[in-house]
DNA sequence: ATGACCATGTATCATGGA
């Protein structure tokens, strides 16, 4: 099984070639963030044309996450049961929870679709609301963990943290700013702590996922690593393959992120005699 | 060429993105 995670930057923007994408890539399953649409607005039927089903949660032209899948999708929750709220200019327990987050199970994998809060500023509102959600997300995971220790789940999407120095192509612009701060690295090496692994960096520990639309970031290859895929051991076990789709950043209005692949091999009985590869 | 932001709606600017 083939799964993805790609922050589309809008979904109708670029829906012929994301679905030209997915069937030339022979994804099953992929996890899609900022689909920038409500469900009325989603272009379901390029997908359904392509063989894949859709699930969304989408409130407004912000945010907005889904899955499309060529397998069953069973299970569907739309944000986690903690999630934080946020509304600009409101404080206080009753802001609205924002389309950011979609869980689905497909062959038994327990997958979710994260766009975590950008932060903006870390004087702003929004950083600590990321801080929030982050730690929230954590100690959710841990309760999933503990209920079913032995389900394969991964957590993917557009983590908007760079969590080494080297997810940058240059430090010293992002001093004092979001994405690289220390108490952001702190919340996303929280999910490491409770037991989960990116599953793709020690196949690619080089390379990019996002490159700004401006000043040229893509051509001098000045971009960010943000998009994870976070999995359980039990996910992890699964995994033969990653990859960066680096051209996907290429030709005619691209989303300023590239898909993130993994394939899992849900046929191999696993015993207790494997051998340890990591 | 991978080339000097892009997407959306409130719309001819404001907001968000990272």
């Amino acid at each position: 099984m083939r799964v993805a995670t790609y922050n589309v930057n809008s979904v109708r923007a670029r829906v012929g070639r994301v679905v030209d994408w997915l069937v030339r890539e022979d994804i099953d399953v992929a996890g899609l963030q900022e689909i920038k649409c409500k469900p009325e607005q989603f272009p379901f039927d390029a997908f359904r044309e392509a063989g894949y089903e859709v699930e969304l949660h989408g409130l407004s032209q912000w945010n907005g996450v889904a899955f499309v899948s060529r397998l069953p999708m069973e299970d569907v929750e739309i944000t986690f049961p903690s999630q934080p709220g946020f509304a600009k200019g409101h404080d206080g327990p009753d802001q609205p929870k924002e389309a950011r987050a979609i869980g689905v199970t497909v062959e038994g994998v327990r997958l979710w679709s994260l766009y975590v809060p950008n932060g903006r500023e870390l004087d702003d509102p929004h950083y600590a609301y990321k801080l929030d959600w982050l730690a929230k997300l954590a100690a959710e995971t841990e309760g999933w963990l503990a209920e079913r220790p032995d389900q394969p789940l991964a957590l993917m999407g557009d983590w908007n943290v760079a969590p080494l120095d080297t997810d940058v192509w240059d430090l010293s612009v992002f001093e004092g700013h979001t994405h690289v701060s220390a108490p952001e690295r702190a919340a996303f090496t929280r999910f490491e702590e409770i037991g989960l692994t990116d599953v793709v960096r020690p196949r690619l520990p080089e390379g990019y996922t996002y490159w700004d639309y401006k000043q040229l970031r893509f051509p001098k290859n000045e971009g960010m690593r943000i998009d994870f895929i976070l999995g359980s051991a039990a996910f992890a076990d699964l995994v033969t393959a990653a990859a960066i789709h680096r051209d996907e950043r290429k030709g005619d209005a691209p989303s300023d992120h590239v898909p993130v692949v993994v394939d899992l091999d849900l046929e191999t009985e696993l015993d207790d005699d494997r051998p340890m590869i990591f």
